[in-house]
RNA sequence: GGGCCUGUAGCUCAGCUGGUUAGAGCACACGCUUGAUAAGCGUGGGGUCACUGGUUCGAACCCAGUCAGGCCCA
């Protein structure tokens, strides 16, 4: 059956007269070691210049950056985060638009300043004065902007590399400075004194955001607090900050809730009735009396003593007293709650806060000394150290020994800590400069510009909505050295001197000499350099030592940016504010930091919100869902360059992009690998394409496209369809569903369908044929229109393609080349008949199949095909001949009538048995009086037929002796 | 504790305003091929749509609650 080895034609010759596949488009991408030297191409071709000058006059789509902070290397999130937004940028070019790309650099902040302060502490250098300070925070600031503007570019990211914006230039801190002018002329800036989250080890005040919230272990204890008219009758008070105790001004009750009088033991004691039970356990009183019930607002005017200090203080209603913990009874310290303080304003009760800087006990001004604690007290350190302080020791000790501690235990809670130090944070009362929130209906006004913009998913409105509505004053000073100087001086009595030409004239200095100068000159020539001409008031005796807050510096971008560079000024169009970008894109965390700040800042300076649209993205989590921590508690920290070295830049883009952004994002290793195996699939599609179009010429060959075959009208209409559907997910910032488009058609209809179809013809077809050169035609249009659509996200594969594509283009790179619209339609007949092929060739496959596990045939060549027609439609495939057989696969593909009641037919001289019930009978090519063919394969008919070429079907003997 | 959001096959995603046995691709298994070959093709198995109730003739889709997770607050 088998002819024998010395028999078996040598196909090896036949070979040699195939249009077999060329390319130097390698299969194996090395992408690690590949894509520095494309990088290093596109530098010197200074490629962003380039697509820049391609769409000089084009309409301008500016996609603001949000500054990530110059500390340590580029996290993966972050990648995540500059991937998306290089992403839109590309493909906004790749649409025609011209889009700038300004990225930047926040360079100010705790962060940076704790680092620095740190390793002087560690090298144990003498007190460095701020300017040292801020210069050694600068400098490293800039290499970590250094580094990280290496590992961005390493990700592909086009951009302004060379001239980004950074938080600490000149003329960024400058426009913050007249920005912050302009808010003080508004009216919106004053001074207050006010609870602020206090880091001691920092001696900071710190930003919402500089905050976290940790389990924390503190005392919890049930202090009595004497009442004054009522010898041996206490309310109890319940606190887990005792050092705030000498603090103490008042007591609030819930006004609406009920009281029970107990006595147990010798003593009286107030505490609320619902808590009665929980409490008489905690404190142990086995026999207690409840001697009446008193309705809340009956402790109204009554007055108690300091248990441990010479005053009295009264009792006033609080609907925020709980009920589900404590006493029923809360201590307020106006100068170190939000809630205290906010009682304490309105009952005019002094904002005291006997806390010094480094958090120590210490008297004030605003309580007559007398009052105030004694001895015992002062100097003493609130810092816990395992969990007590000095402070509290010394409080619990005096409370022992007057008999005023009732209870006392170890309480486990959630606590605000300081994010550098993660010590607990105080509340403390401070003076500080404020934007009144509500000043002017400011907020009100921030309000209705949230809702003229157009927030991405759409929730993010009901997200920076909740924030801008419950979000206090904003806390703008800071007392640090790494920052933007508040241009503020004090007179000799203290007071403030806030002039809006004194900032400005300050402004002017710094855009000259930079921020240090403020740290560098002393008052008097400060004040000489930026008095106003005709000043009159008084005269500064010292200058503030108060930063600016940071959110200032990043929520100043629209202006110092934005508004300032004119590649991001308005197009042709004019319409455009000149501070108004179309896209912010952040983290989801932003709607609380940046995309309020800077919405906040530019309405107050530009009277409007800096963006049209804001996009927002979701936190990276492991593959058990939980997030990621940056410093990589959980395993070694999830840095952008630890995945491209092992990955390379575009199968780590390729994995952003498969991600649903909008909600959490998994990453791991593994995940990233399988996209990679994606990736290898989409370029060896690319790959076969580029290798089959080694002898075609777009301007010599190209056939037009009335006169394409029925296979390659098919896969262009396809390839229409895709395109149609990935534009529109890339203009819906979907670029999950671009991949899996993008990703599906190339394993199914492209792979698995359309290459091993054309295959055939594109191999063993005269180079010329009118055939062959339709499907080459088909294919220069797929590979060029995939690397296009492609090129956002794989940008260094999609150039190399381009690079590979043959003839002559109009641009040297995909990244110039536009994206010209104009997709191929099938007409709806051919539509239809395409889709009964799909349905037929499905159950033709599975028939084959049946033969191949019952070793009746191998590959689908070996087998021929008789189909009883079942209707127009199985008709009109009759008539579709070699496009038939080629999408089938098979050598030979006959009809018969579906009411054909005979169940043997004729085939090339040969009777075969067709089986009666089914549509579909599958045969083995050699039953059908056919054989194969030693160059095409194939089996044929009429192989043999030519003397001279006893081995070849005449198909192929024409083409060999052409 | 509050606000916002998420939970569909091992993975990544579809599933339109509730309507026949929940769909793709990848991965997996088993074959085929060796003229895309550190490739390619075929067939196949795999989901009580987080869980529990409810509304409805009918729910992955609507409602309530629970659980898990995320972001932001307290």
């Amino acid at each position: 059956m088998l002819a024998s080895p010395a028999l078996k034609p040598r196909s090896k010759g036949y070979s040699e007269t195939l249009n077999l596949p060329r390319t130097d488009f390698p299969m194996r991408a090395d992408l690690v070691r590949r894509e520095p030297e494309r990088l290093a191409q596109w530098e010197r071709q200074e490629m962003y210049r380039q697509i820049r000058a391609s769409r000089a006059n084009r309409p301008r789509f500016v996609l603001h950056d949000g500054p990530p902070f110059a500390n340590g290397d580029v996290h993966i999130g972050t990648a995540l985060n500059k991937i998306l937004k290089d992403v839109i940028v590309k493909y906004q070019t790749l649409a025609g638009q011209d889009a700038p790309y300004v990225p930047g650099w926040d360079c100010h902040g705790l962060p940076i300043e704790f680092k620095v302060t740190q390793n002087m502490r560690q090298k144990e250098e003498e007190t460095v004065d701020a300017a040292e300070i801020r210069r050694r925070c600068e400098a490293y600031a800039r290499k970590y902007i250094d580094l990280q503007r290496n590992q961005f570019r390493r990700l592909g990211i086009f951009g302004d590399w060379d001239e980004p914006y950074l938080t600490l230039n000149k003329a960024y801190e400058a426009e913050e400075l007249e920005l912050f002018a302009d808010i003080v002329a508004k009216g919106l800036v004053y001074r207050g004194k006010k609870p602020v989250y206090w880091s001691i080890p920092c001696r900071t005040a710190l930003a919402e955001a500089e905050v976290e919230y940790r389990e924390h272990r503190c005392q919890s204890i049930y202090v009595k607090m004497p009442l004054v008219d009522s010898p041996g009758m206490f309310v109890v008070i319940w606190t887990t900050t005792p050092w705030t105790l000498p603090a103490n001004l008042a007591v609030a009750y819930h006004p609406e809730k009920n009281y029970s009088q107990v006595l147990a033991g010798e003593e009286t004691y107030l505490v609320l009735t619902s808590l009665l039970d929980d409490l008489s356990e905690t404190f142990g009183w086995n026999n207690f009396e409840i001697m009446k019930t008193l309705e809340g607002s009956q402790m109204e005017g009554l007055t108690y003593r300091h248990p441990f200090c010479e005053r009295t203080g009264r009792l006033y209603p609080a609907k925020f007293v709980e009920d589900s913990a404590g006493t029923g009874f809360v201590h307020i310290a106006p100068g170190h709650g939000l809630e205290d303080y906010g009682l304490g304003m309105e009952q005019g009760l002094p904002i005291y806060s006997p806390i010094s800087d480094d958090g120590r006990l210490a008297t004030t001004g605003e309580l007559p000394l007398e009052e105030q604690f004694g001895s015992e007290l002062a100097g003493k350190s609130i810092l816990e150290k395992a969990g007590t302080s000095e402070a509290n020791r010394a409080v619990l000790e005096l409370l022992r020994s007057r008999d005023m501690l009732l209870h006392e235990a170890s309480y486990t809670h959630s606590y605000p800590h300081c994010w550098r130090s993660k010590t607990p944070v105080v509340f403390r009362a401070m003076d500080q400069w404020f934007i009144g929130i509500d000043r002017q209906g400011f907020r009100d006004r921030a309000l209705a510009e949230i809702d003229r913009v157009d927030w991405i998913p759409d929730w993010g409105k009901n997200r920076i909505e909740a924030a801008v509505r419950s979000r206090p004053d904003w806390c703008i000073s800071r007392q640090r050295t790494w920052g933007v100087p508040i241009p503020v001086f004090y007179d000799s009595e203290g007071q403030p001197i806030l002039e809006v030409e004194v900032i400005r004239n300050t402004a002017a200095l710094v855009r000259e000499q930079g921020t240090n100068v403020w740290f560098e000159w002393d008052v008097e020539r400060l004040w000489r350099r930026v008095r106003p001409a005709a000043w009159s008031g008084a005269e500064p005796a010292r200058k503030s030592s108060d930063t600016l807050d940071v959110w200032i510096d990043s929520g100043s971008s629209s202006r110092a940016v934005t508004m300032r560079n004119p590649a991001l000024q308005a197009g042709r169009d004019g319409e455009r504010e000149d501070f108004v970008a179309d896209l912010y894109l952040e983290g989801s965390d932003q709607h609380r930091g940046w995309f309020q700040s800077s919405l906040l800042l530019s309405l107050a300076g530009n009277g409007a919100a800096p963006f049209r649209a804001v996009l927002t993205h979701g936190f990276m989590v492991d593959g058990e869902r939980e997030k990621i921590s940056k410093s990589g508690a959980k395993g070694k920290p999830q840095t952008a360059e630890s995945y491209i070295k092992q990955y390379g830049a575009d199968v780590l883009r390729l994995w952003v992009a498969s991600q649903d952004f909008r909600n959490d994002i998994v990453v791991s290793s593994d995940r990233i690998r399988k996209v990679g195996e994606t990736y290898r699939a989409i370029r060896n599609a690319l790959r076969f394409q580029l290798s089959n179009l080694f002898d075609y010429d777009p301007e010599r060959d190209r056939v037009a496209e009335g006169e394409l075959s029925r296979l390659d009208r098919w896969i262009l209409g396809r390839l229409g369809e895709v395109e149609r559907a990935v534009l529109e997910a890339y203009e819906r910032y979907e670029f999950h569903v671009v991949y899996q488009k993008l990703s599906q058609f190339v394993t199914v209809d492209l792979s698995a369908t359309f290459h091993d179809a054309v295959k055939d013809r594109l191999y063993t077809l005269a180079a010329g044929d009118p055939k062959r050169r339709s499907t080459q035609t088909a294919l220069h249009r797929l590979v060029s229109r995939l690397s296009q659509l492609l090129s956002p996200i794989l940008v260094f594969t999609a150039d190399e393609t381009w690079e590979c594509l043959p003839g002559t283009r109009a641009t040297p790179s995909v990244h110039v080349s536009r994206l010209e619209p104009g997709a191929f339609r099938l007409e709806p007949d051919e539509e239809r008949q395409w889709q009964e092929l799909f349905r037929l060739r499905h159950q033709v496959l599975q028939r084959l199949e049946e033969k191949r596990k019952a070793g009746t045939i191998g590959k689908s060549t070996e087998a021929a095909v008789v189909l009883r027609t079942e209707s127009s439609l199985t008709e009109a495939l009759a008539e579709w001949g070699e496009d038939l057989r080629e999408m089938l696969n098979v050598s030979l593909v006959e009809f018969v009538a579906g009411d054909d009641a005979g169940n043997e037919i004729e085939l090339n001289g040969r009777t075969v048995a067709v089986d009666a019930d089914a549509l579909i009978t599958v045969l083995p090519s050699g039953d059908c009086g056919l054989s194969k063919c030693a160059r095409c394969w194939r089996w044929e008919a009429d192989v043999g037929e030519q003397e001279a070429h006893p081995d070849l079907c005449s198909r192929c003997v024409a083409v060999v002796t052409a």
